[in-house]
DNA sequence: TATTGACCTTAGAGTTACTCAAAGGTTTAC
DNA sequence: GTAAACCTTTGAGTAACTCTAAGGTCAATA
């Protein structure tokens, strides 16, 4: 009567991993009522917050910072205060980290165009990788 | 004589944290002689590897890719040939992430705009937080 | 009825590249 | 002699899973 889906069933419908719907009730994020049997079975609510959750991690919240907005619904605080403040600092991190994996890229493939016009080293004591070490720019 | 410099000394020149030096050492990536006392000195041949290590790590290389390429000159085969094949990998793996940390910072940016014209929400029965349920992308 | 097969549980470890802390030894300057 | 500034090793923490192990449950089949 009052049974619900099952992890797994759960995982089905919402396209991800068992072991993330694990996760997340290992560490509180999600709760769910267990059976007779101990197995957990999700009714409604508890779907709405994976929902949620599945929802904020798409927005780069992390699982910390939905616990904090979980946490302020549940004491009957609106959340989107948090969120508001959150999301912001989340793109500002995240912006960032584009930066530097643009610059990443752009080192890659400098590199890689150069060389395609150098040979093979061939081992002496010299050098480790001339290909490698022919790109100084860090030092 | 022989005493070269210690790991701190060496973290200054690089301008590196002397415990990342330390965890290079401890994972057996970077080697160093120790004295009567115990401590490393580094030589300079010691200095050509971190040098190396440093330049690849530059080049997105992980610290696996750079040990590989290591044990290749240890062996007396040129690294060349797994440098050029891992970069590629790396710099596929990177564009991946590129793109994905890109719709991120557009869902992001898209996100906060339209929370700009909507109000925070009261706390309710019907929902967690609108302004994360509301930009149901993902499902 | 016994036994698969597919599920469930919890707890622990592995991933990457550090970074910090703890507990204890060394060296240098005052 | 002692305090500051080093050094050592080892263990743990970071984020968000992901996988494995050991053991329990349930439905269908031989």
């Amino acid at each position: 009567m009052i049974s619900g889906l099952t992890v797994q069933a759960v995982a089905r419908e919402f396209q991800i991993n068992a072991n993330t719907i694990r996760h997340y009730l290992r560490i509180g994020l999600l709760t769910a009522a267990k059976d007779s049997s101990g197995y957990h079975r999700f009714q409604a609510p508890d779907l709405k917050v994976l929902r949620f959750i599945l929802s904020a991690r798409e927005l780069g919240f992390t699982l910390e910072d939905i616990q904090q907005l979980l946490n302020d619904a549940a004491e009957g605080e609106s959340p989107c205060p948090h969120a508001r403040q959150i999301i912001e600092s989340r793109l500002q991190e995240a912006k960032v980290k584009l930066a530097s994996l643009q610059a990443l890229v752009s080192r890659m493939e400098t590199a890689t165009q150069a060389w395609q016009a150098m040979p093979n080293c061939e081992p002496c004591g010299e050098h480790i990788c001339h290909l490698i070490e022919g790109v100084n720019h860090g030092h």
